[in-house]
DNA sequence: TATACGTGGTA
DNA sequence: TTACCAAGTAT
C-alpha cells in the first residue's frame, strides 16, 4: 500500500492524464454540476439579464474581489453609467470616483478605455469574436473566456481561481496553480468538460462550485454535487490542492504625510493632489507625503520636529509654505505588495512664511515618535512626493492634457474626486 | 517568468 | 494578529 502511494507520487503525469481522460467522469461532473447549479445558483444583479454590457462590467469587478464587495459597486456603477456608450462618454474623473475603494484602479480606467474603442471600432455593440474580445483593454484570458460564455453562450473556458481548485481536487491535479503553464493546461481541460449548448451555465455552475462548496478552506465535500468521483477527495487529499507557491509579503514603507489647511481664501479647505499618470494608485488624489526613511529597516526614530521641518521644506518647495501644527495620527495601510506606514502631521497655510519654516519642535513632541521607525535622512525629501512650483500649474504641453497637480478642497469637493481608501480614513476625521 | 497592482473578509 | 485569500491583467 504505502508502495502504490509513492508510486501514484512520482509518476504523477501519469496520474492526470489517467484523471482527465476519463470520459465517464467527464461526463459526470458537467451533468451533476449543472443540475446543482439551477438549484443552488445565488441571485445576483448581473445574473438578472444578458447584457453583454452587464456582464463585462462584472467581470472586472469581480477581478481578484470578492461578490459580497462588488455588488453595491455594479449597482451604483450600471445607475451612473447604464449603457456602454454613457461609459465612454464620461469623464475618468466620475468613473475613478465610481470605483473609489474598490482596488487596482487601472481596472476603471482599462474599462472606460475599452469602452472608447468598442464605440470606434465595433459601433457601440461589445464584440463577440474572440480576438476581437480579447484585443479591449483589461480584458485577459479568464475575462474574455467569461464575456464569450457568460454573454454569448460560446464553448469557451473561463478559467479563474475558482475553477483551478475545483478542477485541481477533481482530477488531481498537483501542478502549481501559479504557473502560466497550469492555468494553459485548466483551459484544455475546462473546455473539454462544458456540456454542448450550456457553456454559459457550466462556466458559472464551475465558478459558483468553487465560492460555495469547494472552497480553499473546509471545503463543504459532503454537500458537493460530485464528491462521489472527485479524485482528492478519495484520497482525502482536498486540503492539500490545489497546489500554490506563495506569494512575496509586502515590503515596508515609511511615509510623512501633510494635512495642510487653508487660511484666506482657501479657509475651511485642504491641500491635496493628484498621484502621476501610471503606477500604484493611478491618477488618484491623496495628501501630500514624503518618504520617511531612506532606509526603513533600521535606525532610531525620527523625532516629530525634524520630521514636520522636512515636511515643511517639501510643501514650501511645492509652492505651498506651512507651518507645522502638530502631530495628528498614525495610519497603516497595506496593498498588495507595500505596506504603509504613514505619520500625519497638521499645517497652516501661510503664505509669506519663510523657507524653510521656522519650527521649533517642544520636548514632547520629540517623546512621542522615539519608538516609530521613520528613519529620515536630509535629502529623501526631495527625492519624490513633491513637485516644483513651475509644474503647480496647468501644463498644456502635456500629452494627457493634465489638470493641477494640487488643489484646495473643501469636503464638498471631494464629492468629485477620487481618492484610496487610506487617505479616506484620515481626512474622515478632517471634515467633521 | 516575475512583479506591480487595492481592498476587505476570514480563520 | 498574521496569513491567506477573491470571478486577473499588464508588462
Amino acid at each position: 500500500m504505502q508502495e502504490n502511494i509513492e508510486n501514484k507520487v512520482s509518476k504523477e503525469s501519469t496520474e492526470i492524464t489517467e484523471n482527465t481522460e476519463n470520459t465517464e467522469n467527464k461526463q459526470y461532473f458537467g451533468t451533476e454540476l449543472l443540475k446543482w447549479y439551477e438549484r443552488s445558483k445565488r441571485d445576483l444583479p448581473w445574473r438578472r439579464h444578458r447584457d453583454p454590457y452587464y456582464i463585462w462590467v462584472s467581470e472586472i469587478m469581480l477581478q481578484q474581489t470578492r461578490v459580497d464587495t462588488v455588488i453595491p459597486y455594479f449597482q451604483r456603477f450600471i445607475e451612473r453609467f447604464p449603457t456602454l456608450k454613457d461609459l465612454a462618454e464620461a469623464p475618468e474623473e466620475d468613473v475613478l470616483k465610481c470605483w473609489e475603494g474598490l482596488g487596482y484602479y487601472s481596472r476603471a480606467r482599462n474599462l472606460q478605455a475599452a469602452a472608447r474603442q468598442v464605440v470606434e471600432r465595433h459601433g457601440g455593440t461589445v464584440p463577440s469574436v474572440k480576438a476581437e474580445v480579447a484585443a479591449l483593454k483589461g480584458v485577459g484570458p479568464y475575462t474574455t473566456g467569461a464575456i464569450l460564455s457568460i454573454a454569448f453562450n460560446q464553448p469557451e473556458p473561463a478559467v479563474d481561481g475558482n475553477v483551478m481548485r475545483v478542477l485541481s481536487r477533481y482530477f488531481l491535479i498537483r501542478e502549481d496553480i501559479m504557473k502560466t503553464g497550469t492555468r494553459t493546461r485548466m483551459e484544455e481541460l475546462a473546455a473539454s468538460l462544458i456540456p454542448r449548448g450550456r457553456a454559459a451555465d457550466f462556466n458559472q455552475a464551475l465558478m459558483e462550485l468553487g465560492a460555495l462548496i469547494c472552497t480553499p478552506k473546509s471545503p463543504s465535500c459532503l454537500v458537493c454535487p460530485v464528491m462521489a468521483r472527485c479524485a482528492a477527495r478519495l484520497e482525502g487529499a482536498e486540503d492539500a490542492l490545489p497546489v500554490k507557491s506563495k506569494a512575496k509579503p509586502p515590503r515596508p514603507e515609511y511615509r510623512l504625510v501633510a494635512l495642510v489647511e487653508g487660511d484666506g481664501e482657501h479657509a475651511g479647505r485642504v491641500l491635496v493632489r493628484r498621484r502621476p499618470a501610471s503606477g500604484l494608485l493611478a491618477r488618484m488624489w491623496e495628501l501630500p507625503h514624503i518618504p520617511a526613511a531612506a532606509d526603513a529597516g533600521e535606525g532610531a526614530g525620527l523625532p516629530d520636529g525634524p520630521a514636520m521641518d522636512r515636511l515643511a521644506a517639501a510643501l514650501a518647495a511645492a509652492g505651498f509654505p506651512a507651518q507645522p501644527a502638530g502631530f495628528v495620527m498614525n495610519a497603516e495601510h497595506t496593498f498588495s505588495h507595500i505596506h504603509w506606514n504613514l505619520r500625519v502631521y497638521r499645517f497652516s497655510a501661510a503664505a509669506d512664511s519663510a523657507f524653510p519654516a521656522a519650527y521649533t519642535p517642544s520636548p514632547a513632541s520629540y517623546g512621542g515618535a522615539t519608538d516609530m521607525a521613520f528613519v529620515a535622512e536630509a535629502g529623501a525629501a526631495m527625492e519624490e512626493g513633491v513637485l516644483p512650483l513651475s509644474m503647480v500649474s496647468a501644463s498644456p504641453d502635456s500629452s494627457r492634457g493634465e489638470l493641477e497637480e494640487y488643489r484646495w478642497i473643501s469636503k464638498a469637493d471631494m464629492e468629485g474626486l477620487a481618492f484610496p481608501n487610506v487617505f479616506l480614513r484620515i481626512l474622515s476625521g478632517v471634515f467633521n
